[in-house]
DNA sequence: TCTGGGGTCCTAGGACCC
DNA sequence: TCTGGGGTCCTAGGACCC
């Protein structure tokens, strides 16, 4: 009872592929996308081991030849926009990420998939001018694999006759879903792959990580993880993070960034009733309060709920500043008008 | 491992209700 | 008032992803 193919598609070095597309000469380069530190390395910089999140004088260190350009959020949504509108032409679709889905093509047989996948790689060239990979396998989590194996500009297929193979060999490093965490954990209880997983019961895996992972595990473990493509869910917050250069929390600061949860808030024609401030402290220690009130996209009144929150907490010193809203409703509920009314 | 910023989901404990 | 059990909601914090 093997399942359909499922597709993985990721755009390699995303941010670089849109800037190379927008200004070819920047072809060829090690190139960066900065906001405040890399958020993208091309492929020639990695070589000089540029990497996402080094800070920008790193970066420019591990490789003086580095060309930087800052970061443009709005062409990227542009060009996630289109890849998407591609996808979903031919294929039910399932975002990762801006750059990246995972399609089930209707009617497609193992046997087409591997041309398949490469046309579909192709025509985003061609369409788009953004290069891909495409990953295929019967799971989310195999064609991811797939994906990965695939990079830069390739394709890979994960065959269901050796699946289990595969599947067997996987390090449980190699698992998304999988962090530092969970890892350390599971080596403590001598599981370093998959096949390890496989050797234990479903009990002793939920024993070692917790009920939701155990259960994650055990169906990775047992080839029945995650196959479904499941239609985009609504978002659920909206957050702003910064870091403090002046280790304080001023209240003016917080209005500010308060203010700016507010202008994307109202943009995305949202309110929110739930407020969380979250602090990290200079010694590294989390610290957060959260409220409760009226749906609201008002600045004033973010800035009120977080400032009393701020309070609450004793205005510690701040390494680090997080405000979430959520528990998001309409901003413009749609009417219900009774009949006859 | 952290660096930064924007997200999602899970867990554990307490409050409260039946 | 306490005993028991179960459910739901809320809060703080952890883990993970790109």
């Amino acid at each position: 009872m093997t399942g359909p193919p499922l597709l993985h598609v990721d755009v390699d070095a995303f941010f670089v592929a849109v800037e190379r597309r927008d200004d070819p000469g920047l072809s060829g380069l090690p190139l960066a996308v900065v906001d405040r530190v890399v958020s993208c390395a091309s492929y020639e910089a990695r070589e000089w081991g540029v990497h996402a999140g080094m800070r920008a004088a790193d970066a420019h260190r591990a490789c003086p030849v580095l060309v930087t350009v800052p970061s443009r959020s709005a062409a990227y949504e542009r060009a996630s926009a289109e890849l998407f509108a591609l996808l979903r032409s031919g294929a039910a679709v399932e975002a990762g990420s801006m750059e990246e889905a995972f399609l089930a093509v209707p009617g497609l047989s193992w046997a087409d998939a591997p041309a398949a996948a490469d046309r579909l790689r192709t025509r985003i060239a061609a369409d788009l001018g953004l290069p891909v990979s495409v990953g295929v396998g019967r799971t989310k989590l195999l064609a991811k694999i797939a994906g990965r194996r695939a990079k830069p500009n390739g394709v890979v297929v994960v065959d269901p006759a050796a699946e289990d193979e595969v599947r067997r060999a996987l390090r449980i490093a190699d698992l998304w879903g999988v962090g530092p965490a969970t890892r350390d954990r599971l080596a403590d209880a001598d599981i370093g792959t998959v096949a390890d997983l496989a050797a234990r019961s479903l009990a002793e895996l939920v024993e070692i990580t917790g009920t939701a992972m155990g259960r994650r595990l055990y169906r990775i473990a047992t080839g029945t993880d995650d196959a479904t493509i499941r239609p985009p869910a609504p978002r659920r917050s909206y957050s702003v993070s910064r870091t403090t250069p002046a280790r304080r929390t001023p209240e003016p600061y917080l209005r500010e960034l308060a203010t700016e949860l507010a202008a994307r808030l109202t943009a995305g024609d949202h309110v929110a009733r739930h407020v969380q401030l979250s602090l990290l402290t200079p010694d590294g220690e989390p610290v957060a309060r959260t409220r409760l009130a009226r749906h609201t996209a008002s600045a004033d009144a973010l800035a009120a709920a977080v400032v009393e929150l701020a309070r609450e907490l004793g205005r510690p010193a701040a390494r680090r500043v997080t405000i979430i809203v959520s528990d998001l409703a309409p901003a413009t509920p749609a009417q219900s008008t009774l009949p006859g009314l």
